[in-house]
DNA sequence: GTCTATATATAGATAGAC
DNA sequence: GTCTATCTATATATAGAC
C-alpha cells in the first residue's frame, strides 16, 4: 500500500483512540515502519496529515452519495429514509473517523481549519433543509430552520450510542423512527411557534459579542453608566485600523473588574 | 477572593478558549497572579484543578435545581417547561464551563474520569425520563428511552447555537417549542416502534465488541474459517487470567490483515 | 504560601548522510 | 525516501530558600 494512505491511516486509529494533541507523530510513524524524519516527507506537519484525513473523508462521502442508485419509483419520504439509512450505516462504518474529530481536534488552534469545518456543517444543514422540503412540503415551509435542527440533534445522539457506546441498534427500526419522529412534528405544525429563522447569524460574531456584552452591562452592572461609557469607547477603539492596544487592554480589565461581565468579555477578547 | 477559587476561574477561562491540554499551569498561575511553583500549594496537578471544577459545578447545579421554588398549582407540563427553561438559562450562563468540556478534556487520560461523567449523564437521563413520564404518563412509557433521547438531543443542538455561535435566540420561545415538539411525538406514538430498550447497553463494552468483531467477519471476510478460528482462539484467550500477550498480538496482527476489520479490532484492542 | 531554579521528559520539526 | 542525530521549545512537576 502507498505509505502515505498508511500513513494516514495509522493517524486516523491513534487521534480516534488519544486525541490528535495527544498522538506524537513519531508514533504515527513508528505504527506504519518508518522514522519520525521521513515522515516529514509525506506530510508538512502533523495538522497537515489531519487536514488530509479531512479532505479525504469529504471526498470519500460525496462520491459516495453521489454513486449510489436507488430504486425508481420511491416517494420521497421512502426515498429520504434510504438516504438516512446510508448515512447511519456511513457514519458507524466510520467509527474512528467521528471518534478522532469529537475527541479533541485542532480547530481551536488554527482558524482556517475552524473555516472549514464551518463550511461542511452548513453544506450539509443545507442539504438537509432541501430533502425535508421534498418530503415535506410547504407544510415544512415556516419552522424549516428549527426542522433541520431538530433532525440533525436525533441523528447525533444516536450516533453518540452507536459510536461511543458501541450499541447494538437496528439501524433500519432507528431511520423508521427518526423519520416517524419528523412526520409527527411536521404534522402538529400548526402548534409550532419557529425558534431560528435561519442556520448562520445575521450579524457577525464580533457585533453579536458586543450586543451580548451591552445587554448583559445594562441588566446587571453595579456601574451602570460607567461600564456603558467604557464599553462604548472600547467599541469604537476596536473599530478602528490603528486601534491602540494599551487602551483596549486598559478598558477590557476595567470592565473585568465587574463579575458579571466575565464570560463576555471572554468572547469578546477572542476577536482580539 | 480565595486564591483557590481565582485559579480555578482562570482555569476555567483558558480551558474553555484553548482546550485542557493546550492551557499550561504556567498560564493560570500567572492570571491569578502567582508563580507556577505556588499553582502546585493548592492543586497536585493539572488534572487535578479539572476535577474540582467539574466537581463545583455539579454542587452548585444540584443546590440551585433544588433550592429554586416554584409557584403552586402549575400542571405537569408547565413544571416541566419552567425546568426546562431554568436549565437553558443556566447553560448559558456557563457558557465557558461547556466550551471547556467540549473544546478538549482529559476524560480520554484518565479512566477515573470517565467514570464521573458517564455516572453524571446517567443520572442527568435518569432524571429526565421520570420528569418525561410525570408530563406523559404511559402513552410515553412504551418508547421513553427514546423519548429521552429525543428530547437530550434537540436540546443540545439548540445548545450549540446558543454556545458556540452566541445565537440571540428567544429561550422563553425555545422552552415551548422543544416541549412542543415532544407533544407532538407523544401523539403520534402509537405509530412508533421503539428502538431502544435501555439507557446502558445490557452487555459489557468488552463482549459488544467480540460481538461486533464476529459479526463484521462473518459478513465481509475472505478467509471466513480461518478467521472465525483465529477470533475464537482470540477470545478465549483474552478471556484466560494469565493469558498470552505474544499470542494475543500475533492472532490481533493476523486477523489485522483483513482490511475490513480494522475498526473492529481497534475498538477491540483498547480491552488490552 | 510564595518565590526562583531546576529536574525531567517529550514534543514538533530540521539537517545532512546514504 | 529513509535514516540518525540534533535543534529548539515547552511542558509538568519538584526542591529548597524565604
Amino acid at each position: 500500500m502507498d505509505k502515505r494512505q498508511e500513513l494516514m491511516n495509522h493517524a486516523v486509529h491513534f487521534f480516534s483512540i488519544k486525541g490528535f494533541h495527544q498522538t506524537s507523530v513519531q508514533e504515527i510513524a513508528k505504527a506504519a515502519g518508518i522514522s519520525k524524519g521521513a515522515f516529514y516527507k509525506h506530510f508538512d506537519s502533523k495538522e497537515g496529515i489531519f487536514v488530509e484525513i479531512l479532505k479525504q473523508y469529504h471526498e470519500d462521502l460525496t462520491r459516495d452519495l453521489n454513486s449510489t442508485d436507488f430504486e425508481p419509483g420511491l416517494t420521497n419520504r421512502e426515498f429520504f429514509k434510504k438516504k438516512l439509512l446510508l448515512e447511519i450505516e456511513r457514519t458507524v462504518m466510520n467509527k474512528e473517523f467521528f471518534l478522532m474529530v469529537f475527541k479533541d481536534f485542532p480547530a481551536n488552534d488554527n482558524e482556517l481549519m475552524q473555516n472549514l469545518l464551518q463550511e461542511l456543517r452548513i453544506a450539509q444543514l443545507v442539504l438537509h433543509k432541501y430533502s425535508l422540503l421534498e418530503v415535506y412540503g410547504n407544510r415544512a415551509e415556516p419552522f424549516i430552520y428549527d426542522l433541520v435542527t431538530i433532525f440533525e440533534g436525533i441523528k447525533k445522539e444516536y450516533y453518540f450510542y452507536l459510536i461511543f457506546e458501541n450499541r447494538p441498534i437496528d439501524k433500519e427500526l432507528l431511520a423508521e423512527f427518526i423519520v416517524s419522529s419528523l412526520d409527527a412534528i411536521v404534522n402538529h405544525s400548526e402548534k409550532l411557534n419557529p425558534v431560528l429563522t435561519d442556520f448562520t447569524s445575521s450579524i457577525s460574531p464580533l457585533e453579536e459579542a458586543f450586543n451580548q456584552l451591552e445587554g448583559q452591562i445594562k441588566q446587571t452592572s453595579s456601574k451602570r453608566e460607567e461600564h456603558l461609557s467604557a464599553f462604548l469607547m472600547l467599541k469604537e477603539e476596536m473599530g478602528k485600523k490603528d486601534s491602540k492596544s494599551f487602551l483596549i487592554d486598559a478598558l477590557l480589565d476595567y470592565l473585568r473588574q465587574e463579575e458579571s461581565l466575565a464570560t463576555e468579555l471572554s468572547t469578546l477578547e477572542k476577536f482580539i
